[in-house]
DNA sequence: ATGCCAAGAAAGTCTTGA
């Protein structure tokens, strides 16, 4: 079961880039993040038309993330639970079934948390304590569960091609990495560090001062993994070459191979 | 120290992103 991750910047402006990548990639499921749609306005029959069920969890302008699956997605669940405040559309989850069992797929849009300090960043921390107390619930499952999206958390130095730019950045701070590192500790894989080392490895390259061009990037889109899921992986990889095609999102998909 | 680039809402320019 091929599990992918991509953070679109925009179905309106993406969905031609997003349907060439889904006909090429071919995932079973995906979790989407920025779709920068309500639920009403979302092409949900651009990606019927190529098999998939559809869930969405949009708001206008900002944030919004979607799953897609070849097989029906059960027990959609949208917001993450903890504050009832909290309205920005940021977490979805399902489950789907797969060849040989069922697989709880959460997608998720952690808080860019920039400038800091401030609202925004005590926002960003807030989010990730809940989000540590919801995957530990899901550990209790006892199933293959896949935590899936754009972190906004460069989790070291070796993940981003300028660390000294982003030292005193909300993505690289050692509170974010320290969130970050409380959800793993829990007993989740980072699945892309769990196949490949050392540098050079990124997700996202700023539109600006020709990033893209320099290899200027940063690695912040992953993939947790339950235990129970880790014993399936069989392969992780980054679809880096869509950044240079027409029209880009400044993010680009990363996907798992679960062998269930 | 700041802008660079892009998307969205909306009709000039601001907000947000990372």
């Amino acid at each position: 079961m091929k599990i992918a991750t991509f953070n679109i910047n925009g179905i309106k402006a993406r969905a031609q880039a997003l349907c060439a990548w889904l006909d090429k990639a071919k995932p079973d499921v995906a979790v989407l993040q920025e779709i920068k749609s309500i639920d009403e306005a979302f092409p949900t029959h651009l990606l019927e038309e190529r098999g998939y069920y559809v869930a969405t969890h949009g708001q206008k302008s900002f944030n919004g993330v979607a799953i897609l699956s070849k097989t029906p997605l059960e027990d959609v669940s949208i917001g993450l639970p903890g504050d009832a405040e909290d309205h920005q559309a940021r977490w979805i989850e399902a489950t789907v079934m797969g060849d040989t069992q069922a697989v709880r797929v959460c997608g998720l849009y952690l808080p860019n948390g920039n400038p800091v300090p401030g609202p925004k960043y005590d926002y960003k921390l807030a989010w990730m304590a809940r989000m540590e107390a919801h995957a530990r619930d899901l550990l209790a499952l006892e199933m293959p569960v896949v935590l899936g999206g754009d972190y906004n958390v460069i989790p070291q130095d070796e993940d981003c091609a300028k660390p000294d730019s982003w030292r005193k950045d909300a993505l690289a701070l050692p509170q974010s990495r320290a969130a970050f590192r409380r959800i793993l500790n829990l007993g989740y894989t980072e699945a892309f560090r769990a196949r490949t080392q050392g540098p050079g490895h990124y997700s996202f390259w700023d539109y600006q001062a020709g990033a893209w061009q320099r290899n200027n990037g940063i690695r912040i889109d992953h993939l947790l993994l339950s235990p129970q899921a880790a014993d399936l992986l069989t392969d992780c990889q980054i679809d880096k070459e869509i950044r240079g095609y027409e029209r880009p999102s400044d993010h680009v998909p990363v996907w798992i191979d679960l062998a269930a």
